[in-house]
DNA sequence: GTTTGACCTTCCTGTTGCTGGAAGGTTCAT
DNA sequence: ATGAACCTTCCAGCAACAGGAAGGTCAAAC
């Protein structure tokens, strides 16, 4: 199975897949005599691997310690839960900032009329004072 | 007033005035002989103008946009309303983004016993079938 | 058998928005 | 006059890839 076709059964741009071999993230892949890349079953399950976790929004690093979890026959779940949890804890985090940015945007928005005329309480809240 | 002023002043690092200069965001500032920058009122304004977007999410592109909108005497309210609206679109996007990414992890976080042995869940779903 | 077109390879640059550091000049207080 | 604390420019690097150039390969159509 060449790159591409590696790129299509994990959802992975084949781009990154290079990518993420010249980090290190997986190992080199096998090379036919051509020198095109040459993956396996094996090799697609560990992209899947890697593309769900960063989907879900760990980085590149966090990735690299869930599959070192992943392939460590003793590890412990809780290592993987602790990750997890501190992930959730960011999320959260962001959430939050996010709200707040929302909501000063939006108190901005609701106080502008929207007309063609140049008074827009937007611009003075940016310029002036506190945005709160 | 000189750069380090203009920072504490504005609220942005030095560093990043240099930058928002390079890049044309802010107009060059005036010299002394010694070649130090050196900043008035007007120019501290403008800075907090566009450190006030950033913090609210404007990317630099938008600050451009909203300067200009700010400095042009004829402008339209509804232009920046739009500018505005578009950009709480985008972090209700964000956020439920992150959401339904929290619900994710929770779940996984929740059928985790955590303890020190290898069965973890969290490396199984991320391993095997659909996150969800 | 050759030609076409889709694929693959490496290498280099660019993205966004800064941040850090090196090497050197300036200012100001002691 | 000397030392600390500023300032200057320039260069490198962060995350996590994406785009593109220059060239090699493969499979099928003619």
């Amino acid at each position: 199975m060449n790159i591409g076709q590696a790129a299509a059964a994990s959802g992975l741009p084949t781009k990154t897949i290079r990518y993420y071999e010249e980090i290190g993230l997986v190992p080199p892949a096998a090379r036919r005599d051509s020198g095109f890349r040459d993956y396996g079953e094996r090799d697609i399950h560990l992209l899947r691997f890697v593309a769900r976790a960063r989907s879900l929004g760990f980085t590149v690093e966090e990735c690299r310690q869930l599959l070192a979890l992943w392939q460590d026959q003793d590890r412990a779940a809780g290592d993987v839960k602790r990750l997890t949890r501190e992930r959730i804890a960011l999320i959260d985090d962001k959430i939050a900032q996010l709200q707040a940015l929302r909501a000063t945007l939006a108190h901005l928005e609701h106080t502008c009329h929207g007309g063609n005329r140049p008074d827009c309480p937007i611009l003075d809240g940016l310029a002036g004072g506190p945005v709160s």
